[in-house]
DNA sequence: GTGAAAGCGCTAACAA
DNA sequence: TTGTTAGCGCTTTCAC
């Protein structure tokens, strides 16, 4: 009746033994350190494979303070991280390099602030070399609980605070908006409005701020919120028109919203582009090549940002040998997306103009 | 230039110097061990707080061979797990029932058998104390990497082989095809048909025999494959209709099929339910909810499967204190949903017969 | 009730 | 090149 299987893992001194070595030799082998004369090697290598052997982790972890392992944390409820195809491929980016460099993701779902104690423990407790954090709300705590920790950390998307020690990745949100400005205005549309995010995340803001790089002095009225949802987005281009009948091209600062408005401007049996040309923001392929027509949007490389906050924050825990020092490293980067070594800085990426039918 | 932050955290020595007790009155304190008189607890506390203290798991772990943390595997494309609705309600069954009992959840990805290697390692490593597996291909090596690497574990689904060991949480897939199948019946319909799922997987099988169980004597062209794709289930009805014309009634093996078999009925022109009455299976409501018309399904109360795959998990890694040998635990066992504790045996969830309108 | 001491499995000086 | 030794930070007998 009680426990039948789970033998006892061997130890490294099994193996030693087993090889007729010492621990220590053993170790190198497992280790792959130089210096251990093939026939002991091999004699160690063999005792491995014969007996199953892994390393316990706690153990060494417990001397080498490193775990291989990096710790992904998410503010946000696990319907909404599930939901959302942004998260899925930004994870996708981040598995991938983590993968390539043999460390382990370890996904740490957060379910409001009562989980926010339990994740701190976590990081504190040495289980991880690094936490990559998704806060989407500026007053989020989770960066500060995670530098706390004492835990090496980059964000994903520009925090609301800046000091010169915090590391991020986000897209160049600014100037994405400008170049969607542009595009209408290139369409020949004098009246264009823009659909905002909620003006807590900097994203938002950012999109917003962009928009009023390239007009400045556009009417107040033509600036609308909504809440990164298409009924926001319905609901926002449904203020916009009652404000403005004559707006000609709408700037919405996510594609989801924009779906919203596209639905809206149908119903009021308005014409896209025709009547009003719509540009949305962050290419989800899944919601912008489905709408009727098809969003014309700026697409950010989502996994790309995944798999450059992970270089980052490997980076971070063990920067490269000396002699780096060559590397320019202050302010923000502006990185293509080829980049091999990443500095030691926030990294902003390129945005791109994907034209589709919308506008 | 170099590392500034990051002061090393305090250790329990540390803790113990302040509150001027030895580091195993610390460690009681700590673990709220009883017999410790109160005033000591109280500046061990102290000393806590003020150095902001969080015991070194790897330590701890090193000791105790504990680490309160369960593995979730999955052994599925990243992009799959999280497309699919199915998986972001167990996991958030999982990471609840988790979290109730101070365990933290790990999430491991894996994208091919490349990746297989290192969850075994990891696995092995004695990172978690269980692992909660999702492997949906009867062939997949998964399970038997948990085995070997000695890590108790649970099985999401029941696996294609069986034995007395292996613990796994399935709902009742044969059982609700016949409450399918009966419901269909009792609407009066007599030419019946059944979109199966891939073979390879268990559901898919036990889903074909409840269908068998209640039609026996079925024509075997009633019973066309598909694979649980939204296409996979319009060609499949393409071909029931195209062999038999006179079928009144689909029961398809997921909702996703059913969601194709609805689309290809409309593009033939024949009407949801009055010709042709449609029965899916899962219940994903923002499947079910959203076809045209809304789905008559069998419901699979997914969230709590995940629950009781963690509180079999975790009853696995610690039995019980004596006393529970009262507890019969023979081959599987239905369960209501409301059971607060599991026996230590493979668990089936009952199905629910879910009427909407196409059915 | 409290402290001293041993040891979990491993790596990394340091000696040989 | 290899072995010896000393911990990493913690829990847990076992004396006191």
């Amino acid at each position: 009746m009680s426990d039948p299987s789970f033998a006892p893992r061997p130890t490294l001194e099994d193996i030693a033994a087993r090889a007729g070595v010492s621990r220590a030799t053993a170790s190198r082998v497992v280790n792959g350190s130089e210096g251990v004369r093939a026939p002991l090697a091999e004699r160690v290598r063999q005792a491995v494979d014969e007996l199953g052997y892994v390393p316990n982790q706690a153990a060494r972890a417990l001397v080498t303070r490193r775990n291989d392992a990096i710790a992904v944390v998410v503010a946000e409820p696990e319907t909404r991280f599930f939901a959302d195809p942004f998260f899925a491929q930004q994870v996708r980016g981040i598995s991938r390099e983590l993968t390539a460099h043999d460390n382990q993701l370890v996904l740490l779902l957060t379910e409001g602030a009562a989980d926010y104690q339990r994740v701190g423990r976590y990081l504190a407790g040495g289980h991880v070399d690094g936490a990559l954090i998704f806060s989407l709300h500026d007053d989020d705590t989770l960066p500060a609980l995670a530098r706390r920790a004492g835990v090496p950390t980059v964000i994903g998307g520009r925090p609301a605070w800046s000091d010169s020690e915090t590391l991020y990745v986000d897209c160049d949100n600014r100037g994405g908006a400008r170049d969607a400005v542009h595009h209408l205005l290139g369409l020949g549309r004098r009246r264009i409005g823009h659909i905002a995010g909620p003006l807590d995340q900097t994203a938002s803001v950012d999109r917003l701020d962009g928009f009023r790089d390239v007009l400045p002095d556009a009417d107040p009225e033509l600036i609308v919120m909504g809440d990164f949802t298409p009924d926001g987005g319905a609901r926002a281009m449904a203020q916009l028109l009652d404000h403005c009948p004559d707006v000609d091209g709408v700037f919405a600062a996510s594609d989801v919203m924009a779906s919203g408005a596209l639905r809206l401007l149908r119903q009021r049996g308005l014409r896209v582009p025709e009547d009003v040309a719509v540009v949305g923001f962050d290419d989800i392929v899944s919601v912008a090549e489905w709408t009727d027509p098809p969003l014309t949007t700026i697409r950010q490389d989502i996994e790309e940002m995944g798999r450059m906050m992970a270089r980052l924050l490997l980076r971070r825990i063990d920067p490269p040998e000396a002699g780096a020092a060559l590397a320019p490293s202050t302010g923000a980067v502006l990185a293509g997306s080829e980049d091999a070594s990443v500095p030691l800085s926030p990294i902003v990426t390129r945005t791109k103009l994907v034209v589709r039918a919308s506008a």
